[in-house]
DNA sequence: TTTCAGGGTGGAAACGCTTTCTTGCAAAAT
DNA sequence: ATTTTGCAAGAAAGCGTTTCCACCCTGAAA
C-alpha cells in the first residue's frame, strides 16, 4: 500500500516512449508528434501522473510554480484576483503556491529569505505596505517579483486608480440632490496591514466634490470596519445626523450590501430616499441592483502574472506600472424616478 | 556576476572530507567526531552555503512540506492554530503550505487530485464539512489525513467541544439575574463552507439552560455574520426587546468585542447591565475583561500535527479522535460588584 | 539513384542532494 | 597475539526531472 507516485519512467513505458518524449510533451516542446503526444498524455491520466515540481527545480531550474503573498481581508476581492491570475498561468502550466498573511507575525516569516515563499520561481506580491517595510524596498530574492493592487518603483506593478475611483463617485452622486455622505474601510492599526485604498477613494470623493463646489464634512464620513454590519451602522449613523435623500459613497460593495440590508429594515426606498454607490463591482451587485465602480480585477491579475512570466523568462527591462482605471455602473441604486432638470 | 551557489562537493573539498559527511552534519546525524563537524560547519560558513531545499526533498523522497487546507473566515483562531502546529512542525524541519479555502471553486481545485496539495507528505484539515463532500468522504491520496477542529471516523482528529462550551457557558450565566441572549454565528449559505460551530454553541446554551429550568426564546437568538460590528447590532436588538440587565453569550470573542463597543456608546455599564461571555479566549480578552471560554487552539493544532507526523513516519493504527475541552475564564465582564444570594 | 537536411525520438549525463554499502581503524574481547 | 566489535567516513547508487547528443527516419534536392 501507499503506492508511490507514478514517474516518467512508468508513463513512458506505459506510451512506449523514451523518458525524454514524456519530458518533451510536458514542456510544450513542438517537435513532437501529434500522436506521441496524444498517446503520452493518455499515458499521464491513465496513471495519474503529474510532474513532481522540486526534481524539475533541481533539472531544469525551474519549478513552474509561483508564489502569491495576499492579505486575507477582503475575500471576494481576492478571489477575483486569484482567478485572473490563475487563469493566465494555468495557460502556462503553472500553479500557484499561496501566502496568505493572517498575521505580522506570519508575515515576519514570509519576509525571512529561507521561507517556502521563495522556493519557487516567482513572486506575486498582494499588498499594499508590504514593499515599505522590507530593507532596501526589495524582496530578499534573485528571482523576479510583481506587485499586483499595490506600487512600487522598485518591481513591476499592476494596480487600479483608487482616487480616481473616488472622483468619478462624486461627479457621478453630487448630481442628485440631497446630502452627501461617505463610508471608509478603516485602515488597519498595525503598520504591517497598511492598506490606504479605503483613504484613497474617500480623498478622491472629496476633492471631487470640491471640483464641483460640493464638500464632504468630516461628521459625513463614517468610517468602518470592512463588513457588511459596518454598512448597516453607518447608515444609522446617518440618519441620525440628517433627513432623506442620502447619497451615499460605500468605500466598497460589502458595506454598500450592509446600507442596503439597512435601509430595507428602516423601510427606506433606494434610488430614492437612499442612492448609494458601491466599489468594486462583484458579480451579486447586479442582481441587488448596486451601482457601482467596477475595477478590472481579474484583468489586473491576470497582466501581473503575464508580466511576472516575461521576468521569469527573462525579461530585464526597469519597473513597468500597467494603471487600470475603474468604470462606472449605473444601475437603480443611482437612478431614481422622479425628474428633475438636467 | 550571480555566481552560481555553492554545492555540497565545494563544503566537502573545502573541508576535505566526502559528501556523504557533509550530508550527515547537515541532518544532524550523530556519527560524525566533533572535530570534523566542526570543520565541516566552518567550510560551509566561509563558503557562505545553504543546502537547496528542491534537492533534498528530491534525493530524500521527501518534500518536508504538510499541506493546510483551512477556511479563510475567523482569522484569529485560524493564526492561532497555525501558531500550534507551525511550532512542532518546525522543530522537525517541517514546512507548512497553505491552501485557503477562498470559495467553493477553489475548495474543488484543492480537491483534485493532481493539486499541489497533495504534493506534500500529508494533509491536514481545518474544515468542518469537508469530509463530507468527498466521494467515499476520503480525500483522493494516498498520503495521510488528519482533521483539526473537525471530526470523522475515517481520519485522526482533534477538535474543541463546542456544545460543551455552550453548556459551561449556560451553568454561569444562569446563576444572575435578568434575561438570557445568545448571539450565533450566521452559517454559511454554501454546503461547501458549512460551520456548524456556532449552531454547536447555542445548542449547547440551550440545553445548559434547560436542565437549570430556564429557557432561550428564538427571540433572544441574533444571528449574525462574523463580525464586530453584528453584536453591536445583536445588542442594540436585545436592548429593542428588554431592559438591562442583559446576560448575554456570544457565540465568539469577536461578536462580543461588538457588543463591549455597543454598550460604552449606549453607556450600559459592563458587568452590571450587561453580563457578557465570549467564546475562544484570544489574547486581547484579558486587556479588556471580557469573560470567555478558552479554547487550547495551539494545543489542538500541536497534537493534530504530531498525530500527522506519526501517520507520516509509518503509525498504521485505526484513526484517533483528540478532544478538547474549553475553559470558563472569568472575568470583570460576567463579575458584577452587587450581590446577591449565592 | 544518391546525398542531404532536418524533424522525431531514445537514452545518457547532469542537477544537488540523501542513503546505503563498504572500508579503515582503534579499542575491546578472546 | 588474534579476533571481534563498532564507530567514522568515503564511495557510489539513487531520487525524478531536463537537456543534450546521437541516431533513425523520411522526403526533397542533386
Amino acid at each position: 500500500m501507499a503506492k508511490r507516485k507514478p514517474t516518467i519512467h512508468e508513463v513512458a513505458h506505459l506510451a512506449k516512449v523514451g523518458i525524454g518524449t514524456v519530458s518533451r510533451v510536458l514542456n510544450n516542446h513542438p517537435s513532437v508528434r501529434t500522436e506521441t503526444r496524444e498517446r503520452v498524455l493518455a499515458a499521464m491520466s491513465s496513471l495519474g501522473y503529474s510532474p513532481n515540481p522540486h526534481a524539475r527545480r533541481v533539472a531544469g531550474g525551474r519549478s513552474y510554480t509561483i508564489s502569491l503573498i495576499l492579505p486575507v481581508i477582503s475575500t471576494e476581492f481576492y478571489n477575483r484576483l486569484l482567478e485572473g491570475i490563475e487563469q493566465v498561468l494555468s495557460e502556462e502550466r503553472y500553479e500557484i503556491a499561496l501566502f496568505p498573511i493572517f498575521s505580522p507575525l506570519r508575515l515576519q516569516r514570509y519576509l525571512e529569505s529561507r521561507s517556502l515563499a521563495y522556493q519557487t520561481d516567482g513572486l506575486l506580491v498582494a499588498s499594499q505596505g508590504l514593499a515599505h517595510l522590507l530593507p532596501n524596498q526589495r524582496f530578499p530574492t534573485e528571482r523576479p517579483v510583481v506587485l499586483v493592487d499595490a506600487h512600487s518603483p522598485r518591481y513591476d506593478s499592476a494596480f487600479v486608480d483608487n482616487y480616481l475611483g473616488g472622483q468619478m463617485a462624486a461627479q457621478h452622486l453630487a448630481a442628485f440632490p440631497g446630502e452627501l455622505f461617505a463610508i471608509q474601510m478603516q485602515e488597519e492599526l498595525d503598520e504591517v496591514m497598511r492598506n490606504t485604498v479605503g483613504q484613497e477613494r474617500v480623498a478622491g470623493f472629496r476633492d471631487g466634490l470640491a471640483r464641483v463646489g460640493r464638500s464632504l464634512p468630516d461628521a459625513h464620513i463614517f468610517v468602518s470596519r470592512f463588513s457588511a454590519e459596518g454598512g448597516r451602522l453607518a447608515l444609522q449613523h446617518f440618519m441620525r445626523l440628517s433627513r432623506p435623500p442620502y447619497n451615499i459613497f460605500a468605500g466598497a460593495d460589502l458595506l454598500a450590501l450592509g446600507v442596503l440590508e439597512e435601509a430595507e429594515r428602516q423601510g427606506l426606498e433606494i434610488g430614492e430616499q437612499v442612492r448609494l454607490l458601491g466599489f468594486d463591482g462583484h458579480t451579486w451587485t447586479e442582481a441587488r441592483g448596486l451601482s457601482t465602480l467596477s475595477q478590472p480585477i481579474e484583468e489586473m491579475g491576470a497582466e501581473a502574472a503575464r508580466m511576472l512570466l516575461e521576468r521569469i523568462r527573462g525579461y530585464k527591462g526597469s519597473p513597468r506600472a500597467r494603471r487600470f482605471e475603474p468604470t462606472l455602473v449605473v444601475r437603480s441604486s443611482t437612478q431614481d424616478h422622479t425628474v428633475y432638470a438636467d
